[in-house]
DNA sequence: AGTCTAAACGGACTTTACCCCGCTTATATT
DNA sequence: AATATAAGCGGGGTAAAGTCCGTTTAGACT
């Protein structure tokens, strides 16, 4: 079948691209995500609108990129990181770690991540792959006595994601999002996931929670 | 503070909202939910295209009155039906038949709960609420050792719905959808419900899944 | 029946994402 | 260096959502 290598992304087109992200988060930073349009992004990097499109598709393919770079860096931590987030833990341990941090990316990446989504809900949306992917790795290691381990990973990452894409996420344009729903979500998922296990609540004796 | 009564819809505006759904309807029949659009509304209508805004704000408004309708149906199943979606039966029975009528609801309806996302993800969307709502009011009548059940009612509502509005809704523009994964999604529902209550899957003699 | 007013109506206007396609250019090959 | 060509570029064009505001009308009250 060999399909050739995809010969590598011109010179020009990279840099582009590259100047395109930049100025997104330059407008971002000062009016938000709304005030980045396709043709003031143009403008404003002196290109011309048919590129910004060429180079992203769809304006949600902007953030997407944007949250891509974020993403990466996370995803690191993850595959190759220190425990409980990394590799060494047990894989429950990891679900619940992955979650947390997983929750506080997200808010901290909440109007991108709104913004990667609006329009066209369909398509593999925010990294949702990854999380998904990375749950049903971790749910088979973990053996759990349960007949369809795809659908269930599908479901816990629509729970792990779900609420601060959608249900959160209402009312005015999020800029910013204070600590406590955070905390909130974070410690939901804990539960979530220890109940899921039959771990029933190490509550009391442990000094497991301060957590910050 | 009495404020008053909202006085009532006027004739003509009850008459206009129902011919409107009326021809969305016929619009969807024919040619699926996209082409559904304000101006081809309107004019098929023989309304003025301000007339479908203010009638339904915005374009997802259109399709959510759509499915309320459908939606009412069901709420009345829930609330005074006959168990165990109604009231009789106990919550952890109620959750399970809530949610595996809820996704069969869902499934026959995907197109239009799409079209009644598409655009501003924001806003309780669809009839979320009510799901939230219910499944917090059962939540709360098993008596279940978890500290919040507010944040659990949100995480499952999404576990519930996410995958179909999402992420299962991928690829073309959905209008039907076959009935394999709407058992895979019930039963994990089920599944996913007996785990969080501590019930290990009551399996072998019941003849409750012969599984495909 | 006549009057009044909040509500409804209509359609031109604005904004924005996204498409199209002729022109330009980076880069591999000779 | 010259050439070929796939990739990139630009910006005018289209379609569709959503806004505005002057005009019309239902229906309450007299």
């Amino acid at each position: 079948m060999q399909l050739g290598k995809p010969r590598a992304e011109r010179a020009d087109a990279r840099r582009n691209r590259l100047r395109l992200l930049e100025v997104a988060r330059e407008m971002m930073a000062e009016h938000g995500t709304a005030n980045v349009t396709m043709d003031s992004l143009a403008e404003r990097a002196g290109l011309g609108k048919g590129t910004v499109f060429r180079r992203f598709g769809t304006r949600a393919g902007i953030f997407k990129a944007l949250l891509d770079e974020e993403a990466h860096r996370f995803q690191e931590q993850v595959i190759s990181g220190p425990p409980p987030l990394g590799p060494g833990a047990g894989p429950v341990e990891r679900l619940i770690a992955y979650g947390r941090v997983r929750i506080e990316f997200l808010i901290a990446n909440l109007a991108v991540a709104q913004a990667a989504m609006e329009r066209d809900i369909r398509a593999p949306a925010v990294e949702v792959d990854m999380t998904q992917m990375h749950l049903r790795m971790l749910l088979g290691q973990a053996d759990l006595d349960v007949p369809d381990l795809d659908i269930l990973a599908t479901q816990l990452s629509a729970a792990l994601e779900g609420p601060l894409l959608l249900y959160l996420a209402s009312a005015p344009p999020v800029e910013t999002l204070d600590a406590e729903p955070a905390r909130r979500l974070a410690d939901g998922w804990q539960t979530l996931v220890e109940r899921l296990f039959g771990i029933d609540a190490p509550r009391g004796t442990e000094g497991d929670a301060p957590q910050r």
